[in-house]
DNA sequence: TGTTAGCACTCTCTCTGGATGAGTGCTAAT
DNA sequence: ATTAGCACTCATCCAGAGAGAGTGCTAACA
């Protein structure tokens, strides 16, 4: 359907949706013939205006306001008219001196990246860390804590750590553990967290008939350390700055933003979306499947290492937001995380 | 000064604060006459809001208006009027079960914490974990991951963990880094984490002279593990609570009010400040020394357990807070952490 | 046939002024 | 010491007027 228009159109379309980006108002016709040297009248604007909102493209608030985009009229934009510029090297060298991750572990790390990805755009930032369970095992050790309580400490191949503290038998003592922790380490290694899991519970299933006291224990605590584990971890950063934007002005709009940055639950939803697919994707408005986030685009990209950890990153912001300077920004940004997270494991 | 007051005038200034809390809005002298049966003309209720006001206890918004406390009126009805009924056993059992700690990490018992000090007070809920330097050392352990990189793990006795990816020398086999941290449980057993920080850099500088490069390595890597962290991690819950609250209904308040819960600093400061005295505390709005802050109160709690991992949590609320209702959950709340913080060590 | 000028029309936004009502402060009476 | 009475103040609400921006339509034009 696309591509019926003319490329008069386009060019207006263009146009409107670019100054709406730059101003937040509806843009008027006789705006466009004058900022832009169509060397068209006002009313041939107009009546230009008058066939992309029959094509849903775009709407007026009412009738003496000027025009803006839908949501469908940013889609087409997006689509067809956008040039995304890649950086030049002198950006790409600014945006990696505004990260600092010497020394800093997986957490602080996703942090600082959510912190600088909002400070770059002006918007909301959004970072979704790495699922252990996606990761592959490395290792496992038990510390013994007092009154029969055992820490276990998984690790991860790209020394990401996971830990929990179990309720054990008492009876087991550090050697016991020492002889646990050996067979469950060549036992388990290779394998994804997610196999790891099953495996255990496998063995476990086998073993029911208890044969061995000690290797049941063992099963039970690595088994139990790897249960009930909050996953998808996201961080936002920099929600007030959508605060600042003028389509969050009313304090309901605010209200409901806040709530759900806060909630965090759709999010996570839609950086999970993001991960089936590679590259940068736009999320736009409603298109977004939830009402909560009406208003809001989002713009995402994954990063990764060799080995499989896979975490998502983006910006949110308006849907009226300027695409073709965050877009680049996610992007590098994302390729940048997976080249510090592969030179951390290889 | 305080008691200046005669018991007359401190019921009304009572009836002001607790009718203000209840509406948000200016209390009259007639609401007060009729609502509360003091036998008063709205005429001599007059009169002794006059007096309040000379003394700074209340304040009119204009002229018309009714009066509202000021901060010293709500920071005299706190000290000397308010009474903290203690739970019943029925609350407090129902406060138990709102918390479900059952096998959880630290990380998420905090936010848990957060989320539940929240809910219950309808404001927003603060939570700071312990610092890991307050704690005490138990254990540590070196994992090696792949070109020379080392996991350094410690492990506290309450079972708080905090590990590090650290770049090392890619001579240092297995064995001799299990030689390492045999040698070094044995000789930082008992020491608190600062202590540990101190005792390592000591001996690094005596053993400058290197003698013995393995034990150097040791001491390096596991310095380096303690180095730059993020202490003072600080969790916030339920900000989108406070912007239901009348005095945050503008936008400007709004956004003044998320962008200082984000920046988290300031909430850093305060739970420091709560850190230094027992007990519940409370920091009434520009109290808190901070004009970012205005139109909020604090109300705070540490918890702990016998081997000094110190945390705090607290409440925070506009000025006009329902105080009688919100210290005895902040007060429970921090007794309950800190009960379940002991029990998974002693 | 596409483009444009002109014009009536619509709708929002802002400003104004008056009415309303809540609440005060003061004074004089009890 | 308390209270009734009264004049006064000020925020809030509402209606109406005027301005301004922008549209749609029509008729003229190249």
């Amino acid at each position: 359907m696309a591509d019926q228009l003319t490329e008069r159109s386009q060019n207006i379309l263009e146009a409107i949706v670019e100054d709406y980006i730059a101003s937040a108002e509806p843009v008027g016709s006789r705006a466009i013939s004058r900022r832009h040297s169509f060397n068209l009248s006002p009313a041939s604007v107009r009546n230009v205006m008058a066939d992309l909102e029959d094509m849903g493209l775009l709407c007026s608030p009412h009738t003496s306001a000027g025009r803006i985009p839908t949501e469908k009229g940013f889609q087409y934009y997006i689509d067809t008219l956008l040039h995304v510029r890649d950086l030049n090297s002198n950006e790409k060298q600014n945006l990696r001196k505004s990260y600092r991750f010497q020394g800093m572990k997986m957490e602080d790390v996703m942090q600082e990246v959510g912190r600088v990805l909002s400070g770059l755009s002006k918007y909301t930032g959004l970072v979704m860390a790495p699922k252990f369970s996606s990761t592959v095992f490395r290792q496992i050790e038990f510390v013994r804590l007092s009154q029969g309580r055992v820490l276990v400490i998984y690790v991860s191949e790209t020394g990401l750590v996971q830990n929990k503290v179990i309720e054990a038998d008492r009876s087991l003592t550090a050697q016991q553990l020492e002889k646990i922790s050996n067979y469950l380490n060549a036992e388990l290694t290779g394998l994804s967290i997610q196999e790891v899991r099953t495996k255990l519970n496998q063995e476990l299933q086998e073993e029911r008939i208890l044969y061995d006291q000690m290797k049941q224990q063992a099963l039970k605590l690595s088994c139990a350390a790897l249960q009930d584990e909050v996953e998808n971890q996201v961080y936002v950063s920099g929600a007030s700055l959508m605060l600042e934007q003028p389509e969050f002005s009313t304090p309901e709009q605010m209200r409901r933003l806040i709530k759900t940055l806060e909630s965090k639950k759709l999010l996570v939803d839609l950086l999970d979306r993001s991960q089936l697919a590679q590259g940068v994707q736009i999320f736009i408005g409603s298109d977004s499947s939830h009402i909560d986030l009406e208003g809001c685009s989002l713009i995402t990209s994954n990063f990764s290492n060799k080995k499989g950890a896979i975490g998502s990153l983006g910006v949110i912001g308006p849907v009226r937001m300027d695409y073709s300077q965050v877009i680049p920004i996610v992007d590098f940004t994302a390729q940048l995380v997976s080249r510090v997270l592969e030179r951390e494991i290889e």
